[in-house]
DNA sequence: CGTGCCCTTGAGTACAATCAACGTTCGTGG
DNA sequence: CCACGAACGTTGATTGTACTCAAGGGCACG
């Protein structure tokens, strides 16, 4: 159930049995969402994270002009709000994008484990300092990437990070987003980001249709991208 | 000497006698570096993390074609890269902007902290987590914001950072910025950032000449900028 | 078989970038 | 003490990327 989540956190570090028991034992629930729903609102105070099992999530912020930023992608095995466990509400709402299954870890039992895991607590602080690393990363595409690079940028972190979990089959992965939503994470409108997937289209680069991405050279489009997964942290290493 | 950290700190949670003992006891060293000096570059092994305590940091990234983005800027009591406990290696350069005078931390006492001191531990990956938190407002600025705003969001948040460490007096702050370092930190061009600070010159809401900051009317400033500080998580709490 | 959401395309616009020139300040060396 | 150069700041003219406004098409769902 949370299997994809430990395939990650074992991607960059040894995790034991013994941690292993403690990361299963944190969970107290699992729970289902409908797409399109708002599970975590800035500033409410909160008592429990949120580990995504199945489904895309995002992090954003709203302005008072209705406009959004939408700052962070997540997918399967992913903590939505593992940093909700030191900052006790959030400064963005989360947001489902697709059904969702969640489990529900309580801040109680993650302060268990930062008493009594200490190599585990250094690995799920890596893992809200690799979020930063990738809001660093958004930082770079929407203050100084042009829209195709931009957009390359956001499709090659997804193949990196779905890659990770086994979600990439065939030549690229599913991803039910819509373009106004593609938009909301880069910074544009969506009337532009119709015409900049055309244009990659075009290019041969990728192709986005119905909740699918096809992507025929990867290397190519990484190019365009100027994409370097550094910043993912890929390799294993005691943390 | 690392007073400002501490009342950065303390500004967020209680920090006992003991903890406070840990904190003086991490520091192995002090050393002064020169203005506009790459001090950490993206990719080398790290053994230690380095402690502001006078000047002005920043984290960036390259592009190819020469362009930077600034990621974050650091101002005395502000870990430059705590992540890089975690993270063993940063996928961002650290640059001086001003003479600085830096603690180093050696991650090894880092890791005797997380061994011995969980309630500390929390409260660094607090900060660390406020660093995110920093990344996505600057990534609404980035994406959404139109330049007078964007601008102005950033004076506004360095504001409140300095006000906390005690480098507000007077109807401003001190800023060794140049305006093409503001662009490098907003995603625009040294000349829209001169015609936006002399936008907001002509409006009665900023003056920024020779290093010194003056804002006559911050309510007026935080208006325009739509600056909510909630993101910096300025009220105290148990972590 | 509407209705609504999403995608697509066209036309015109605007904000910010680019290109270019000049002013100011300051440090340095003759 | 003044001449010079470099870095920074300022302004004007022009260009361009992305936005806005508008309209129509495809498709799913009730």
């Amino acid at each position: 159930m949370i299997d994809t989540h430990l395939m990650k956190l074992r991607a960059r570090d040894r995790v034991s049995e013994e941690e292993e028991r403690a990361i299963r034992g944190a969970v107290s629930e699992v729970r289902e969402f409908a797409a399109d729903k708002t599970i975590i609102r800035a500033g409410e105070d909160l008592t429990v994270s949120l580990l995504l099992v199945d489904g895309i999530l995002c992090r954003y912020k709203d302005l008072s002009d209705g406009q959004r930023q939408i700052t962070e992608l997540h997918v399967s095995g992913d903590f939505a709000d593992l940093h909700s466990f030191t900052l006790k509400r959030l400064d963005h709402n989360v947001m489902t994008m697709s059904r969702c299954r969640i489990a529900i870890v309580p801040h109680e039992r993650l302060k268990a484990i930062t008493e009594q895991h200490p190599h585990l607590t250094r690995l799920y602080w890596f893992t809200t300092n690799l979020d930063a690393a990738i809001h660093r990363e958004w930082e770079v595409s929407l203050g100084r990437r042009p829209s195709l690079a931009r957009i390359a940028h956001l499709f090659c972190e997804l193949q990196a990070r779905l890659g990770l979990v086994g979600l990439v089959n065939g030549d690229g992965y599913d991803l039910p987003l819509t373009q106004t939503e593609i938009a909301e994470c880069m910074g544009l409108t969506p009337v532009h980001v119709n015409r900049t997937l055309r244009e990659l289209r075009e290019r041969g680069l990728l192709e986005f249709r119905s909740g699918r991405v096809s992507i025929p050279d990867l290397a190519a489009l990484a190019r365009v991208a100027e994409f370097d997964p550094a910043y993912l942290y890929l390799e294993p290493r005691a943390r």
